[in-house]
DNA sequence: AAGTAGATCTTGACAGTGTCAACTTTCATT
DNA sequence: AATGAAAGTTGACACTGTCAAGATCTACTT
């Protein structure tokens, strides 16, 4: 039987508070004398400019979501949790939804980089990627819930920003129609078969496999495991 | 090609606001001299009591719902069109999330409904009602985007209520199990399928599908019904 | 027929939310 | 040293869900 539950230590969560934010988005160059002490609020302490918001409230917000869900995720309390002003994040997000977008972009971010990695692995075959492939993207959804949730939130692609949101999204499929294309370069799809249809076919399956743990629908925790388990033998093929 | 899109008249609407409140929940008595003329508005017309308060609030919400999305849904406002004062509703549902949970309850009847016509539909092959089943879900969750997000929210399942809200959900699950059973019965299927698995895995598929397509997220329109078409000829068969 | 319990509906109030406007402080550049 | 931009602050507004207490109507008992 496959784990797909997070056991234990899994390597470094990108999704981390802490971590992630700092290291994945690269940006704000923490201030000189290298974030005296006790930093954390410039509210309460004397410290006008906190130095590093945007990330503190990106690490901050995740770690409400993680803990407590979307709903508990107020600006004005991540504020708060930040030491620092309700109107201050509105200097680095323009609004609410910019703020989850960030948050969904990151996301984007984690799983392209966790898919990239198990698709280019050549110490493993086609076939090793493509489960891996498969049981990875569940268990980051697994794990980031709510995270995840965000990642497909309406707003954010029914605009047509073209945020580089989507070109980040979309760098996550590509790596599913990529593992099928090399599937078919080797001759083990069918004639017929249509690398990308199946890649798309395999994704919506994923997500609503995903969807629906995450929301609870399946009456027994085994049963994703077991479809898919399943999916991997029987369906999803050519 | 297989049109998705609802086009025009496909039969009466069971979520249409005006019928569906009414006829499928079947509860409160209209008032006696049958619901005087500009019965709409006890609030401001001299009426106190509204006798029909429950599923004109329903019928109402899904209005909203369909036209301004989940986030113009406020109980206030709602009450305001109804004609009502702003806590009327709270005799009628303990909670704003109980009165999505009824909503939602009330698109898995519909649903429900729906499949159970297709799958005992005598005068179609097996593989026709497969077909149809996979159409007609997709076309309900298209033409009820909100009201689809609704029957998948988190707390409605996660809670272990047991309304009878969850029994109406697997009913509609179970319809899937049934076609499948059907065609495991006239040696369609191979020896190794599972029914049951086979169910699960077309339903999540379906679900991402559905999903994916709600949120925006297949760049192209066509994108859904071609992947249809494919799941159908290909996948998720054995 | 009167009266009363309970369902239904009302206003008043409260804490919480997102966000705008106007102000203050600090940073970075000339 | 000056100055404009960036970052942070308080005040205010409209809106939200929901509770408490009272008003009104319905239905049923006696």
């Amino acid at each position: 039987m496959i784990p797909l539950k997070p056991k234990g230590k899994e390597g470094p969560d990108l999704n981390d508070a802490g971590a992630s934010a700092k290291t994945i988005l690269v940006k704000t160059k923490v201030s000189k004398e290298g974030m005296r002490a006790k930093a954390a609020s410039s509210h309460e302490s004397g410290q006008y400019h906190h130095g590093n918001l945007r990330d503190s409230l990106l690490a901050a917000s995740i770690d409400i979501l993680n803990e407590n869900g979307l709903e508990a995720l107020s600006l004005r309390r991540l504020a708060e949790k930040v030491g620092v002003s309700r109107t201050a994040p509105y200097h680095h997000f323009k609004d609410k939804s910019a703020l989850l977008a960030a948050i969904a972009e990151q996301g984007f971010m984690s799983l392209s980089q966790i898919l990239k990695t198990v698709v280019s692995d050549e110490s493993l075959t086609l076939e090793a990627r493509r489960k891996k492939a498969v049981m990875d993207y569940l268990r980051f959804a697994l794990s980031h819930p709510v995270q995840y949730d965000l990642m497909f939130g309406k707003s954010l692609w029914q605009a047509d920003d073209q945020n580089n949101f989507q070109r980040t999204a979309k760098d996550c499929f590509r790596q599913y129609v990529h593992l099928y294309e090399m599937f078919q370069k080797q001759g083990i799809l069918k004639h017929e078969a249509n690398p990308l249809r199946l890649a798309q076919l395999m994704w919506a399956a994923l997500h609503g496999l995903a969807k629906l743990a995450t929301e609870g629908v399946f009456a027994n925790p085994q049963d994703l495991e077991e479809i898919t388990a399943y999916a991997l033998e029987h369906g999803i093929r050519d």
